[in-house]
DNA sequence: GGCTAAGATGAAATTGATTCTCAATTTCAA
DNA sequence: TTGAAATTGAGAATCAATTTCATCTTAGCC
């Protein structure tokens, strides 16, 4: 069966960023000399339709809905080949799984994490970025990366844990 | 209140940070009808006495040159005491590896870790705290606590890394 | 000083996340 | 179509950390 791009739809550009990452990931693939397989795309399209934070076990659930015999493995795996192309980048907050963002295209940005209803929120500022150069480099540091994470409450959670207390 | 103070030696204040910890932590044990046991004493002595920020695996190691028998398990409850008790903090760095420094009467800090030798420094930045809260506030966030780590070489193996390249 | 309950210990088993192994299956270029 | 090479799923293995459990220790009590 061919799987090469239909013929009737003609002209098709990269404009989403979802398929801006499919066409990166093909390049990649090639690159390397992998394969496409029905799982792997199945794990990408979970992954990008997504969007968000995602665990391996998030992802692994979603994917499953549709193909219930995929397992955790390949997930792993497929999450490795995106990170390693520079198409999703692999965060360790403080729930101890790792989770995954899309990366293509992204600003370098920092996180506020609820630790009630775990929302995440990104966010960057320039000026954090420089006063931690600036103090890395007083320490004779050259910095390559750095992480910085915010924890605390949510506007939503405060409200709701000052209003209902357990 | 007088800390019973033993009656031979008659005048002793806690002047070191370690022996100030070993009183604290008294009456931590005593508070919460715990025990003290040998293999408890070397450890936190050890802990103390080293410094800087010691995986559990690394803390074994010192302890069993005194103790060989002593196991990996009592280590971690130690330092489970002592992190309850607020005289040692747990740090998630990313070697995979909880490591844990003294934090009796310490302020907040951050670090630059060397991804080369592994050697970690810590540093304050008010200014840096003062915009995280900005930020924070901003998104309606309640922060209570934050990660702030930032990953590169140090003075001296960015020399020897641009002299000897492998 | 001995008794004894409550704690603590060490070894081994367990957990949870992740990685590896391997036989069977799938992909793709020739 | 074919076959070498890559991929897959399931389960085993790994690694840090925790828990279990039978066996000591500690500390308050007589």
């Amino acid at each position: 069966m061919t799987r090469q791009s239909p013929p009737d739809k003609s002209t098709r550009k990269p404009s989403t960023p979802a398929s801006a990452a499919r066409e990166q990931l093909s390049r990649w693939i090639a690159e390397k000399g992998l394969k496409t397989t029905r799982q792997r795309d199945l794990i990408v399209e979970a992954f990008f339709s997504q969007g968000g934070h995602l665990s391996v076990d998030e992802l692994l659930a979603r994917v499953q809905q549709r193909a219930p015999n995929i397992g955790a493995a390949t997930v792993y795996r497929t999450m490795k080949i995106l990170t390693d192309a520079d198409l999703a980048s692999a965060r360790h907050f403080d729930d101890g799984q790792t989770r995954y963002e899309a990366a293509l295209d992204r600003h370098h940005h920092d996180h506020l994490i609820c630790t009630r209803c775990h929302d995440i929120v990104e966010f960057e500022n320039e000026r954090i970025e420089e006063l931690q150069d600036q103090v890395a480099r007083q320490h004779g540091f050259t910095v390559t990366r750095h992480k910085l994470e915010l924890y605390g409450l949510c506007r939503k959670c405060r409200d709701s844990k000052s209003a209902a207390q357990p």
